[in-house]
DNA sequence: TGCAAAATAGAACGATCGTTCTTTTTTCTC
DNA sequence: GAGAAAAAAGAACGATCGTTCTATTTTGCA
């Protein structure tokens, strides 16, 4: 996936417009990650990318399609940060609580800067269109992604035979969630230790071996 | 409490003005469950409730002050519809599952309508004000609630002795908010059935005997 | 029934929005 | 280094935003 095509992925000719480009996508990947997707304007951007409107405008053609921009580029970050880490851990159970720890570890960083998927979820509930798509195409996928590690853990033996796996995934979204609702909004102080604690508690009920869990808490009494 | 008081809590006096603008609020309600409250706009609601924008206007003065109205009435319909009706349950256990289920019940209606305690959270996240202030004191009163309602379950000896109550809500907490998500936004299909199968884990965890659940489901079998 | 007060409408404001068009500047290639 | 192509800027557009001001209508009470 990495030989034969020479041209074009990232800055590679860099034919500078492309630079600034990306430089722009950057910038409003941090704007859209605070003020959401809807609330990113093309004049603040510009004046945070110290441009003009229209050189800005110029780019995309439309909002919707700096938008669009944004997203794919915030699916990138999240699969390099989250997924792809993690899958260097042992297929089974130890990849799967090693997904569960990045993912837990990128929302804590969200608390300040805020997590597209949530917000733009929010956002795009009910208005349909390619932004929209976009968006839970990229939570489906990661969402996928959870599921067949639980099921490749369960086939390792490492979680019981009889397990619901999308019922195990659903209940650890709801963590993940849970965590940044209470820690980014509420801004209640417990909100990590609680996701983690959870999380122990979904292991153990769904008959993971306590010597899989995180390095620090390892020691769990049995059911 | 609705004793000596003769004045100006509802549509008593009726002075007209209370009236419509009760109207409007409800207008309002509407379209903030479905667009957000940051896009509650003036003049959109002026023409939903066939006034004009001037005319919405001078009942609040701000837009902000609409805003607040919004969620006061939000708060005031999530009070009569979830907590009011679950308190007539016997203290304990059962008043925890009803409310619980009201809960789900009313996030499973608003997988339509939306919810304002969600998309509120997301759109006034590091907004600092009033509106944001509003919000989270009402979320606040809710988990709260909550919390209360499991620390008398532990009370009567319905749940175990021992069991870390903010840590239990902070979970029901996390399975609302991934049915919401799952729901609404990414419309998969067994989210409910993931909703109740999660809590019936949670009870389980926490020590909840079998025989409290929820009518249908009321035969469990032991861990 | 008449009159003050309250409620609503209407018009206009400055600001910002996304977008288009034209012009200037910068970049790349021969 | 000249000249074409790409990139950026600048100005302006119609629309909508929240808000203010003034005029008109409607209401409630004597």
């Amino acid at each position: 996936m990495s030989s034969s095509k020479p041209i074009d992925n990232d800055q590679r000719a860099a034919h500078k417009g492309q630079q600034t480009k990306a430089a722009i996508v950057e910038a409003a990947l941090g704007l859209a990650t605070q003020i959401g997707l809807e609330g990113l304007s093309i004049g603040a951007l510009a004046e945070v990318a110290r441009m003009s409107k229209s050189g800005v405008f110029a780019h995309f053609g439309s909002r919707e399609e700096l938008q669009l921009s944004v997203v794919r580029a915030y699916h990138e970050r999240f699969e390099a940060e989250v997924f792809y880490p993690a899958i260097e851990a042992p297929r089974g159970l130890p990849r799967l609580v090693a997904l569960f720890n990045n993912w837990t570890k990128r929302t804590t960083t969200e608390i300040d800067s805020g997590c597209l998927y949530i917000s733009g979820a929010a956002e795009f509930d009910d208005r349909p269109g390619p932004v929209r798509d976009a968006l839970a195409s990229s939570v489906n996928t990661w969402l996928a992604a959870m599921l067949r590690a639980v099921l490749q853990a369960k086939e390792e033996g490492h979680l019981d035979a009889d397990i619901d796996a999308p019922q195990m995934v659903f209940e650890i979204h709801g963590l993940i969630l849970a965590l940044h609702y209470e820690a980014r909004f509420l801004k209640t102080s417990q909100s990590l230790t609680h996701t983690s604690k959870g999380f122990e508690n979904i292991l153990k009920r769904y008959g993971a071996a306590g010597a899989f869990l995180k390095p620090k808490t390892a020691t769990l009494k049995p059911v």
